[in-house]
Order: C-alpha cells, then sequence, then structure tokens
DNA sequence: CGGGATCCGGATGGATACTG
DNA sequence: CAGTATCCATCCGGATCCCG
C-alpha cells in the first residue's frame, strides 16, 4: 500500500488491533444503545463470561474508548461509558447496520422492519451529530 | 436492545459475524487497493499463511463478499476481487480509517500526512461515488 | 502460481466457584 | 453487583511439505 511508504502504518491495521478481540464490536453498540453495568452487557450474550467481559472491559479502557466510573461502593456499582474518543466510532458501526441492512443476502431485514432499524440506529448513534 | 425485541437479529451481530476472523478487514482493504492475487495478499503479511488465506478467501467468497476468477489454467492465474456488496463496504473501511487518523493516542499521523492519506483513502474507496 | 494436507503450539475464551 | 481465580477445551493460525 501506499501508506506504508510513508513511513507510517495503514490506519486499518491499527483499526483492526483495536476491534478484532470477540466481544469489542458489541460492546460498544451496548454502551450506544445505553448499558452500562456489568450485568447489562451479559444479559443477550449467555456465552460471554465473567472473565472475558472484564477482559475486554479493561482492554477497551486502556485504549481510551471507554471510562469506568466507580457510582457506589455499598452496593457496589459501576458503570462504563464510551469516552469521546469512543463516541467517534457511532459512524463505524453505523456503517456497518447499513451494510448488513442493505445487504439482499440477509432477507430478514425486509421492507417491514429495514427503515424502522435504520432510524433507530441513526437517531441512537447521532450520525449526523457530529 | 430494542432490534431484538422485533424478531431479527442485531445487525452489528451479523456484521461481526462477516469480519471476526484474522485478516479478512485488511483483504478487504487490499482488494480496494488493487490487490488481486493470493500472493500479493502475503506480500506486506509475513505471517499469513498459505493456510489461513485461502480460508479466508473461500469463507468471503462464501459469504458473497468477493469473487474468484480463474483467469489462465497454465501457469495458473487467479484473481480475487470483490463483489457489488463487498465495495459496498468502501464506507465501513473508510470510517475506520478516519477514526484512527483522527484520534489523539495516534500522534504518528499529522500534520503533514493526516490529510495525504484522507485524500488517498477517500479516493482509493470512491466514498462519494455509491 | 495457487493452493491442499498435516502437524502442532499458543492464544483465546467458556464454565465454574468464590469473594468483597 | 462486579468482579477474581482456576481449569480446561477449542480453535485458530503458523510452519512445513507437497502437488498440479
Amino acid at each position: 500500500m501506499t501508506v506504508e511508504k510513508s513511513g507510517v502504518e495503514c490506519p486499518i491495521n491499527r483499526a483492526v488491533e483495536l476491534f478484532n478481540k470477540k466481544w469489542t464490536i458489541q460492546l460498544i453498540r451496548d454502551m450506544f444503545f445505553g448499558k452500562k453495568q456489568f450485568k447489562e452487557f451479559q444479559e443477550d450474550k449467555p456465552d460471554l463470561s465473567n472473565k472475558v467481559l472484564s477482559q475486554r472491559l479493561k482492554e477497551m479502557e486502556a485504549k481510551g474508548l471507554i471510562e469506568k466510573r466507580v457510582v457506589n461502593t455499598s452496593p457496589v456499582s459501576t458503570e462504563y461509558h464510551l469516552t469521546e474518543q469512543g463516541q467517534k466510532l457511532n459512524k463505524v458501526i453505523y456503517e456497518l447496520a447499513i451494510f448488513i441492512l442493505d445487504n439482499p443476502n440477509y432477507p430478514e431485514y425486509n421492507k417491514n422492519n429495514k427503515d424502522q432499524i435504520k432510524e433507530l440506529f441513526k437517531n441512537t448513534l447521532k450520525v449526523n451529530d457530529f
């Protein structure tokens, strides 16, 4: 690629480093959709173990995508939020969704639900705001 | 998520199924940047083995992202191209690149090279065409 | 050149049990 | 609720050799 010749890594390689661990993308999506607590992230993911979830959250925090807030100590209450940087992933998530929704290989998305889901993503991700 | 309640999978889950595997994103990027041959994909990836590359190409073909063209039989010459669907990933790739380039955590991209790389991606991915 | 077959190691992640 | 500690299965992928 031309990028390498200028002496820097291709940004796509950097991006892959950030997102190729399992569950990472879904966790970011979940935070856009309002999930904050450790347990919430596991609700619709029966095979996301404590260990892996804990690892992912730490990694994402170390990479500056999310931040951890200890809200209360007894009972323990912790919240995870997207950082300002993390929120800039809204367009990536949106384009991923659009790619699938507009893909004829996924007929489960039809005229009955497609536009609704698009609107849901568009509003939730605030695609036009940033 | 609200999506699940409408009876369909979240499109992000579907997207993750497509791109989870190692090298997939880079291979798609490479094809946007003109690479076509088996060997070309390995050039800047010293640890992408024949086996894994072969697997990835087959998977991507099965998923309708790329197509295989046997150009010549002796000597063997095969080309891999993005399908019409695959080409619609241009915006996903673009947004991934932009996210990294505009991220202050990657100071290797500075005023000297950032705009150049952005232009390169914008032109190569033809972001405004589709 | 474009792969297939085998072999094998390390990394990843899931299950379970336990703790503050 | 939010994790930690262990154990274990699997899977993924790299190396090597081989073939048309």
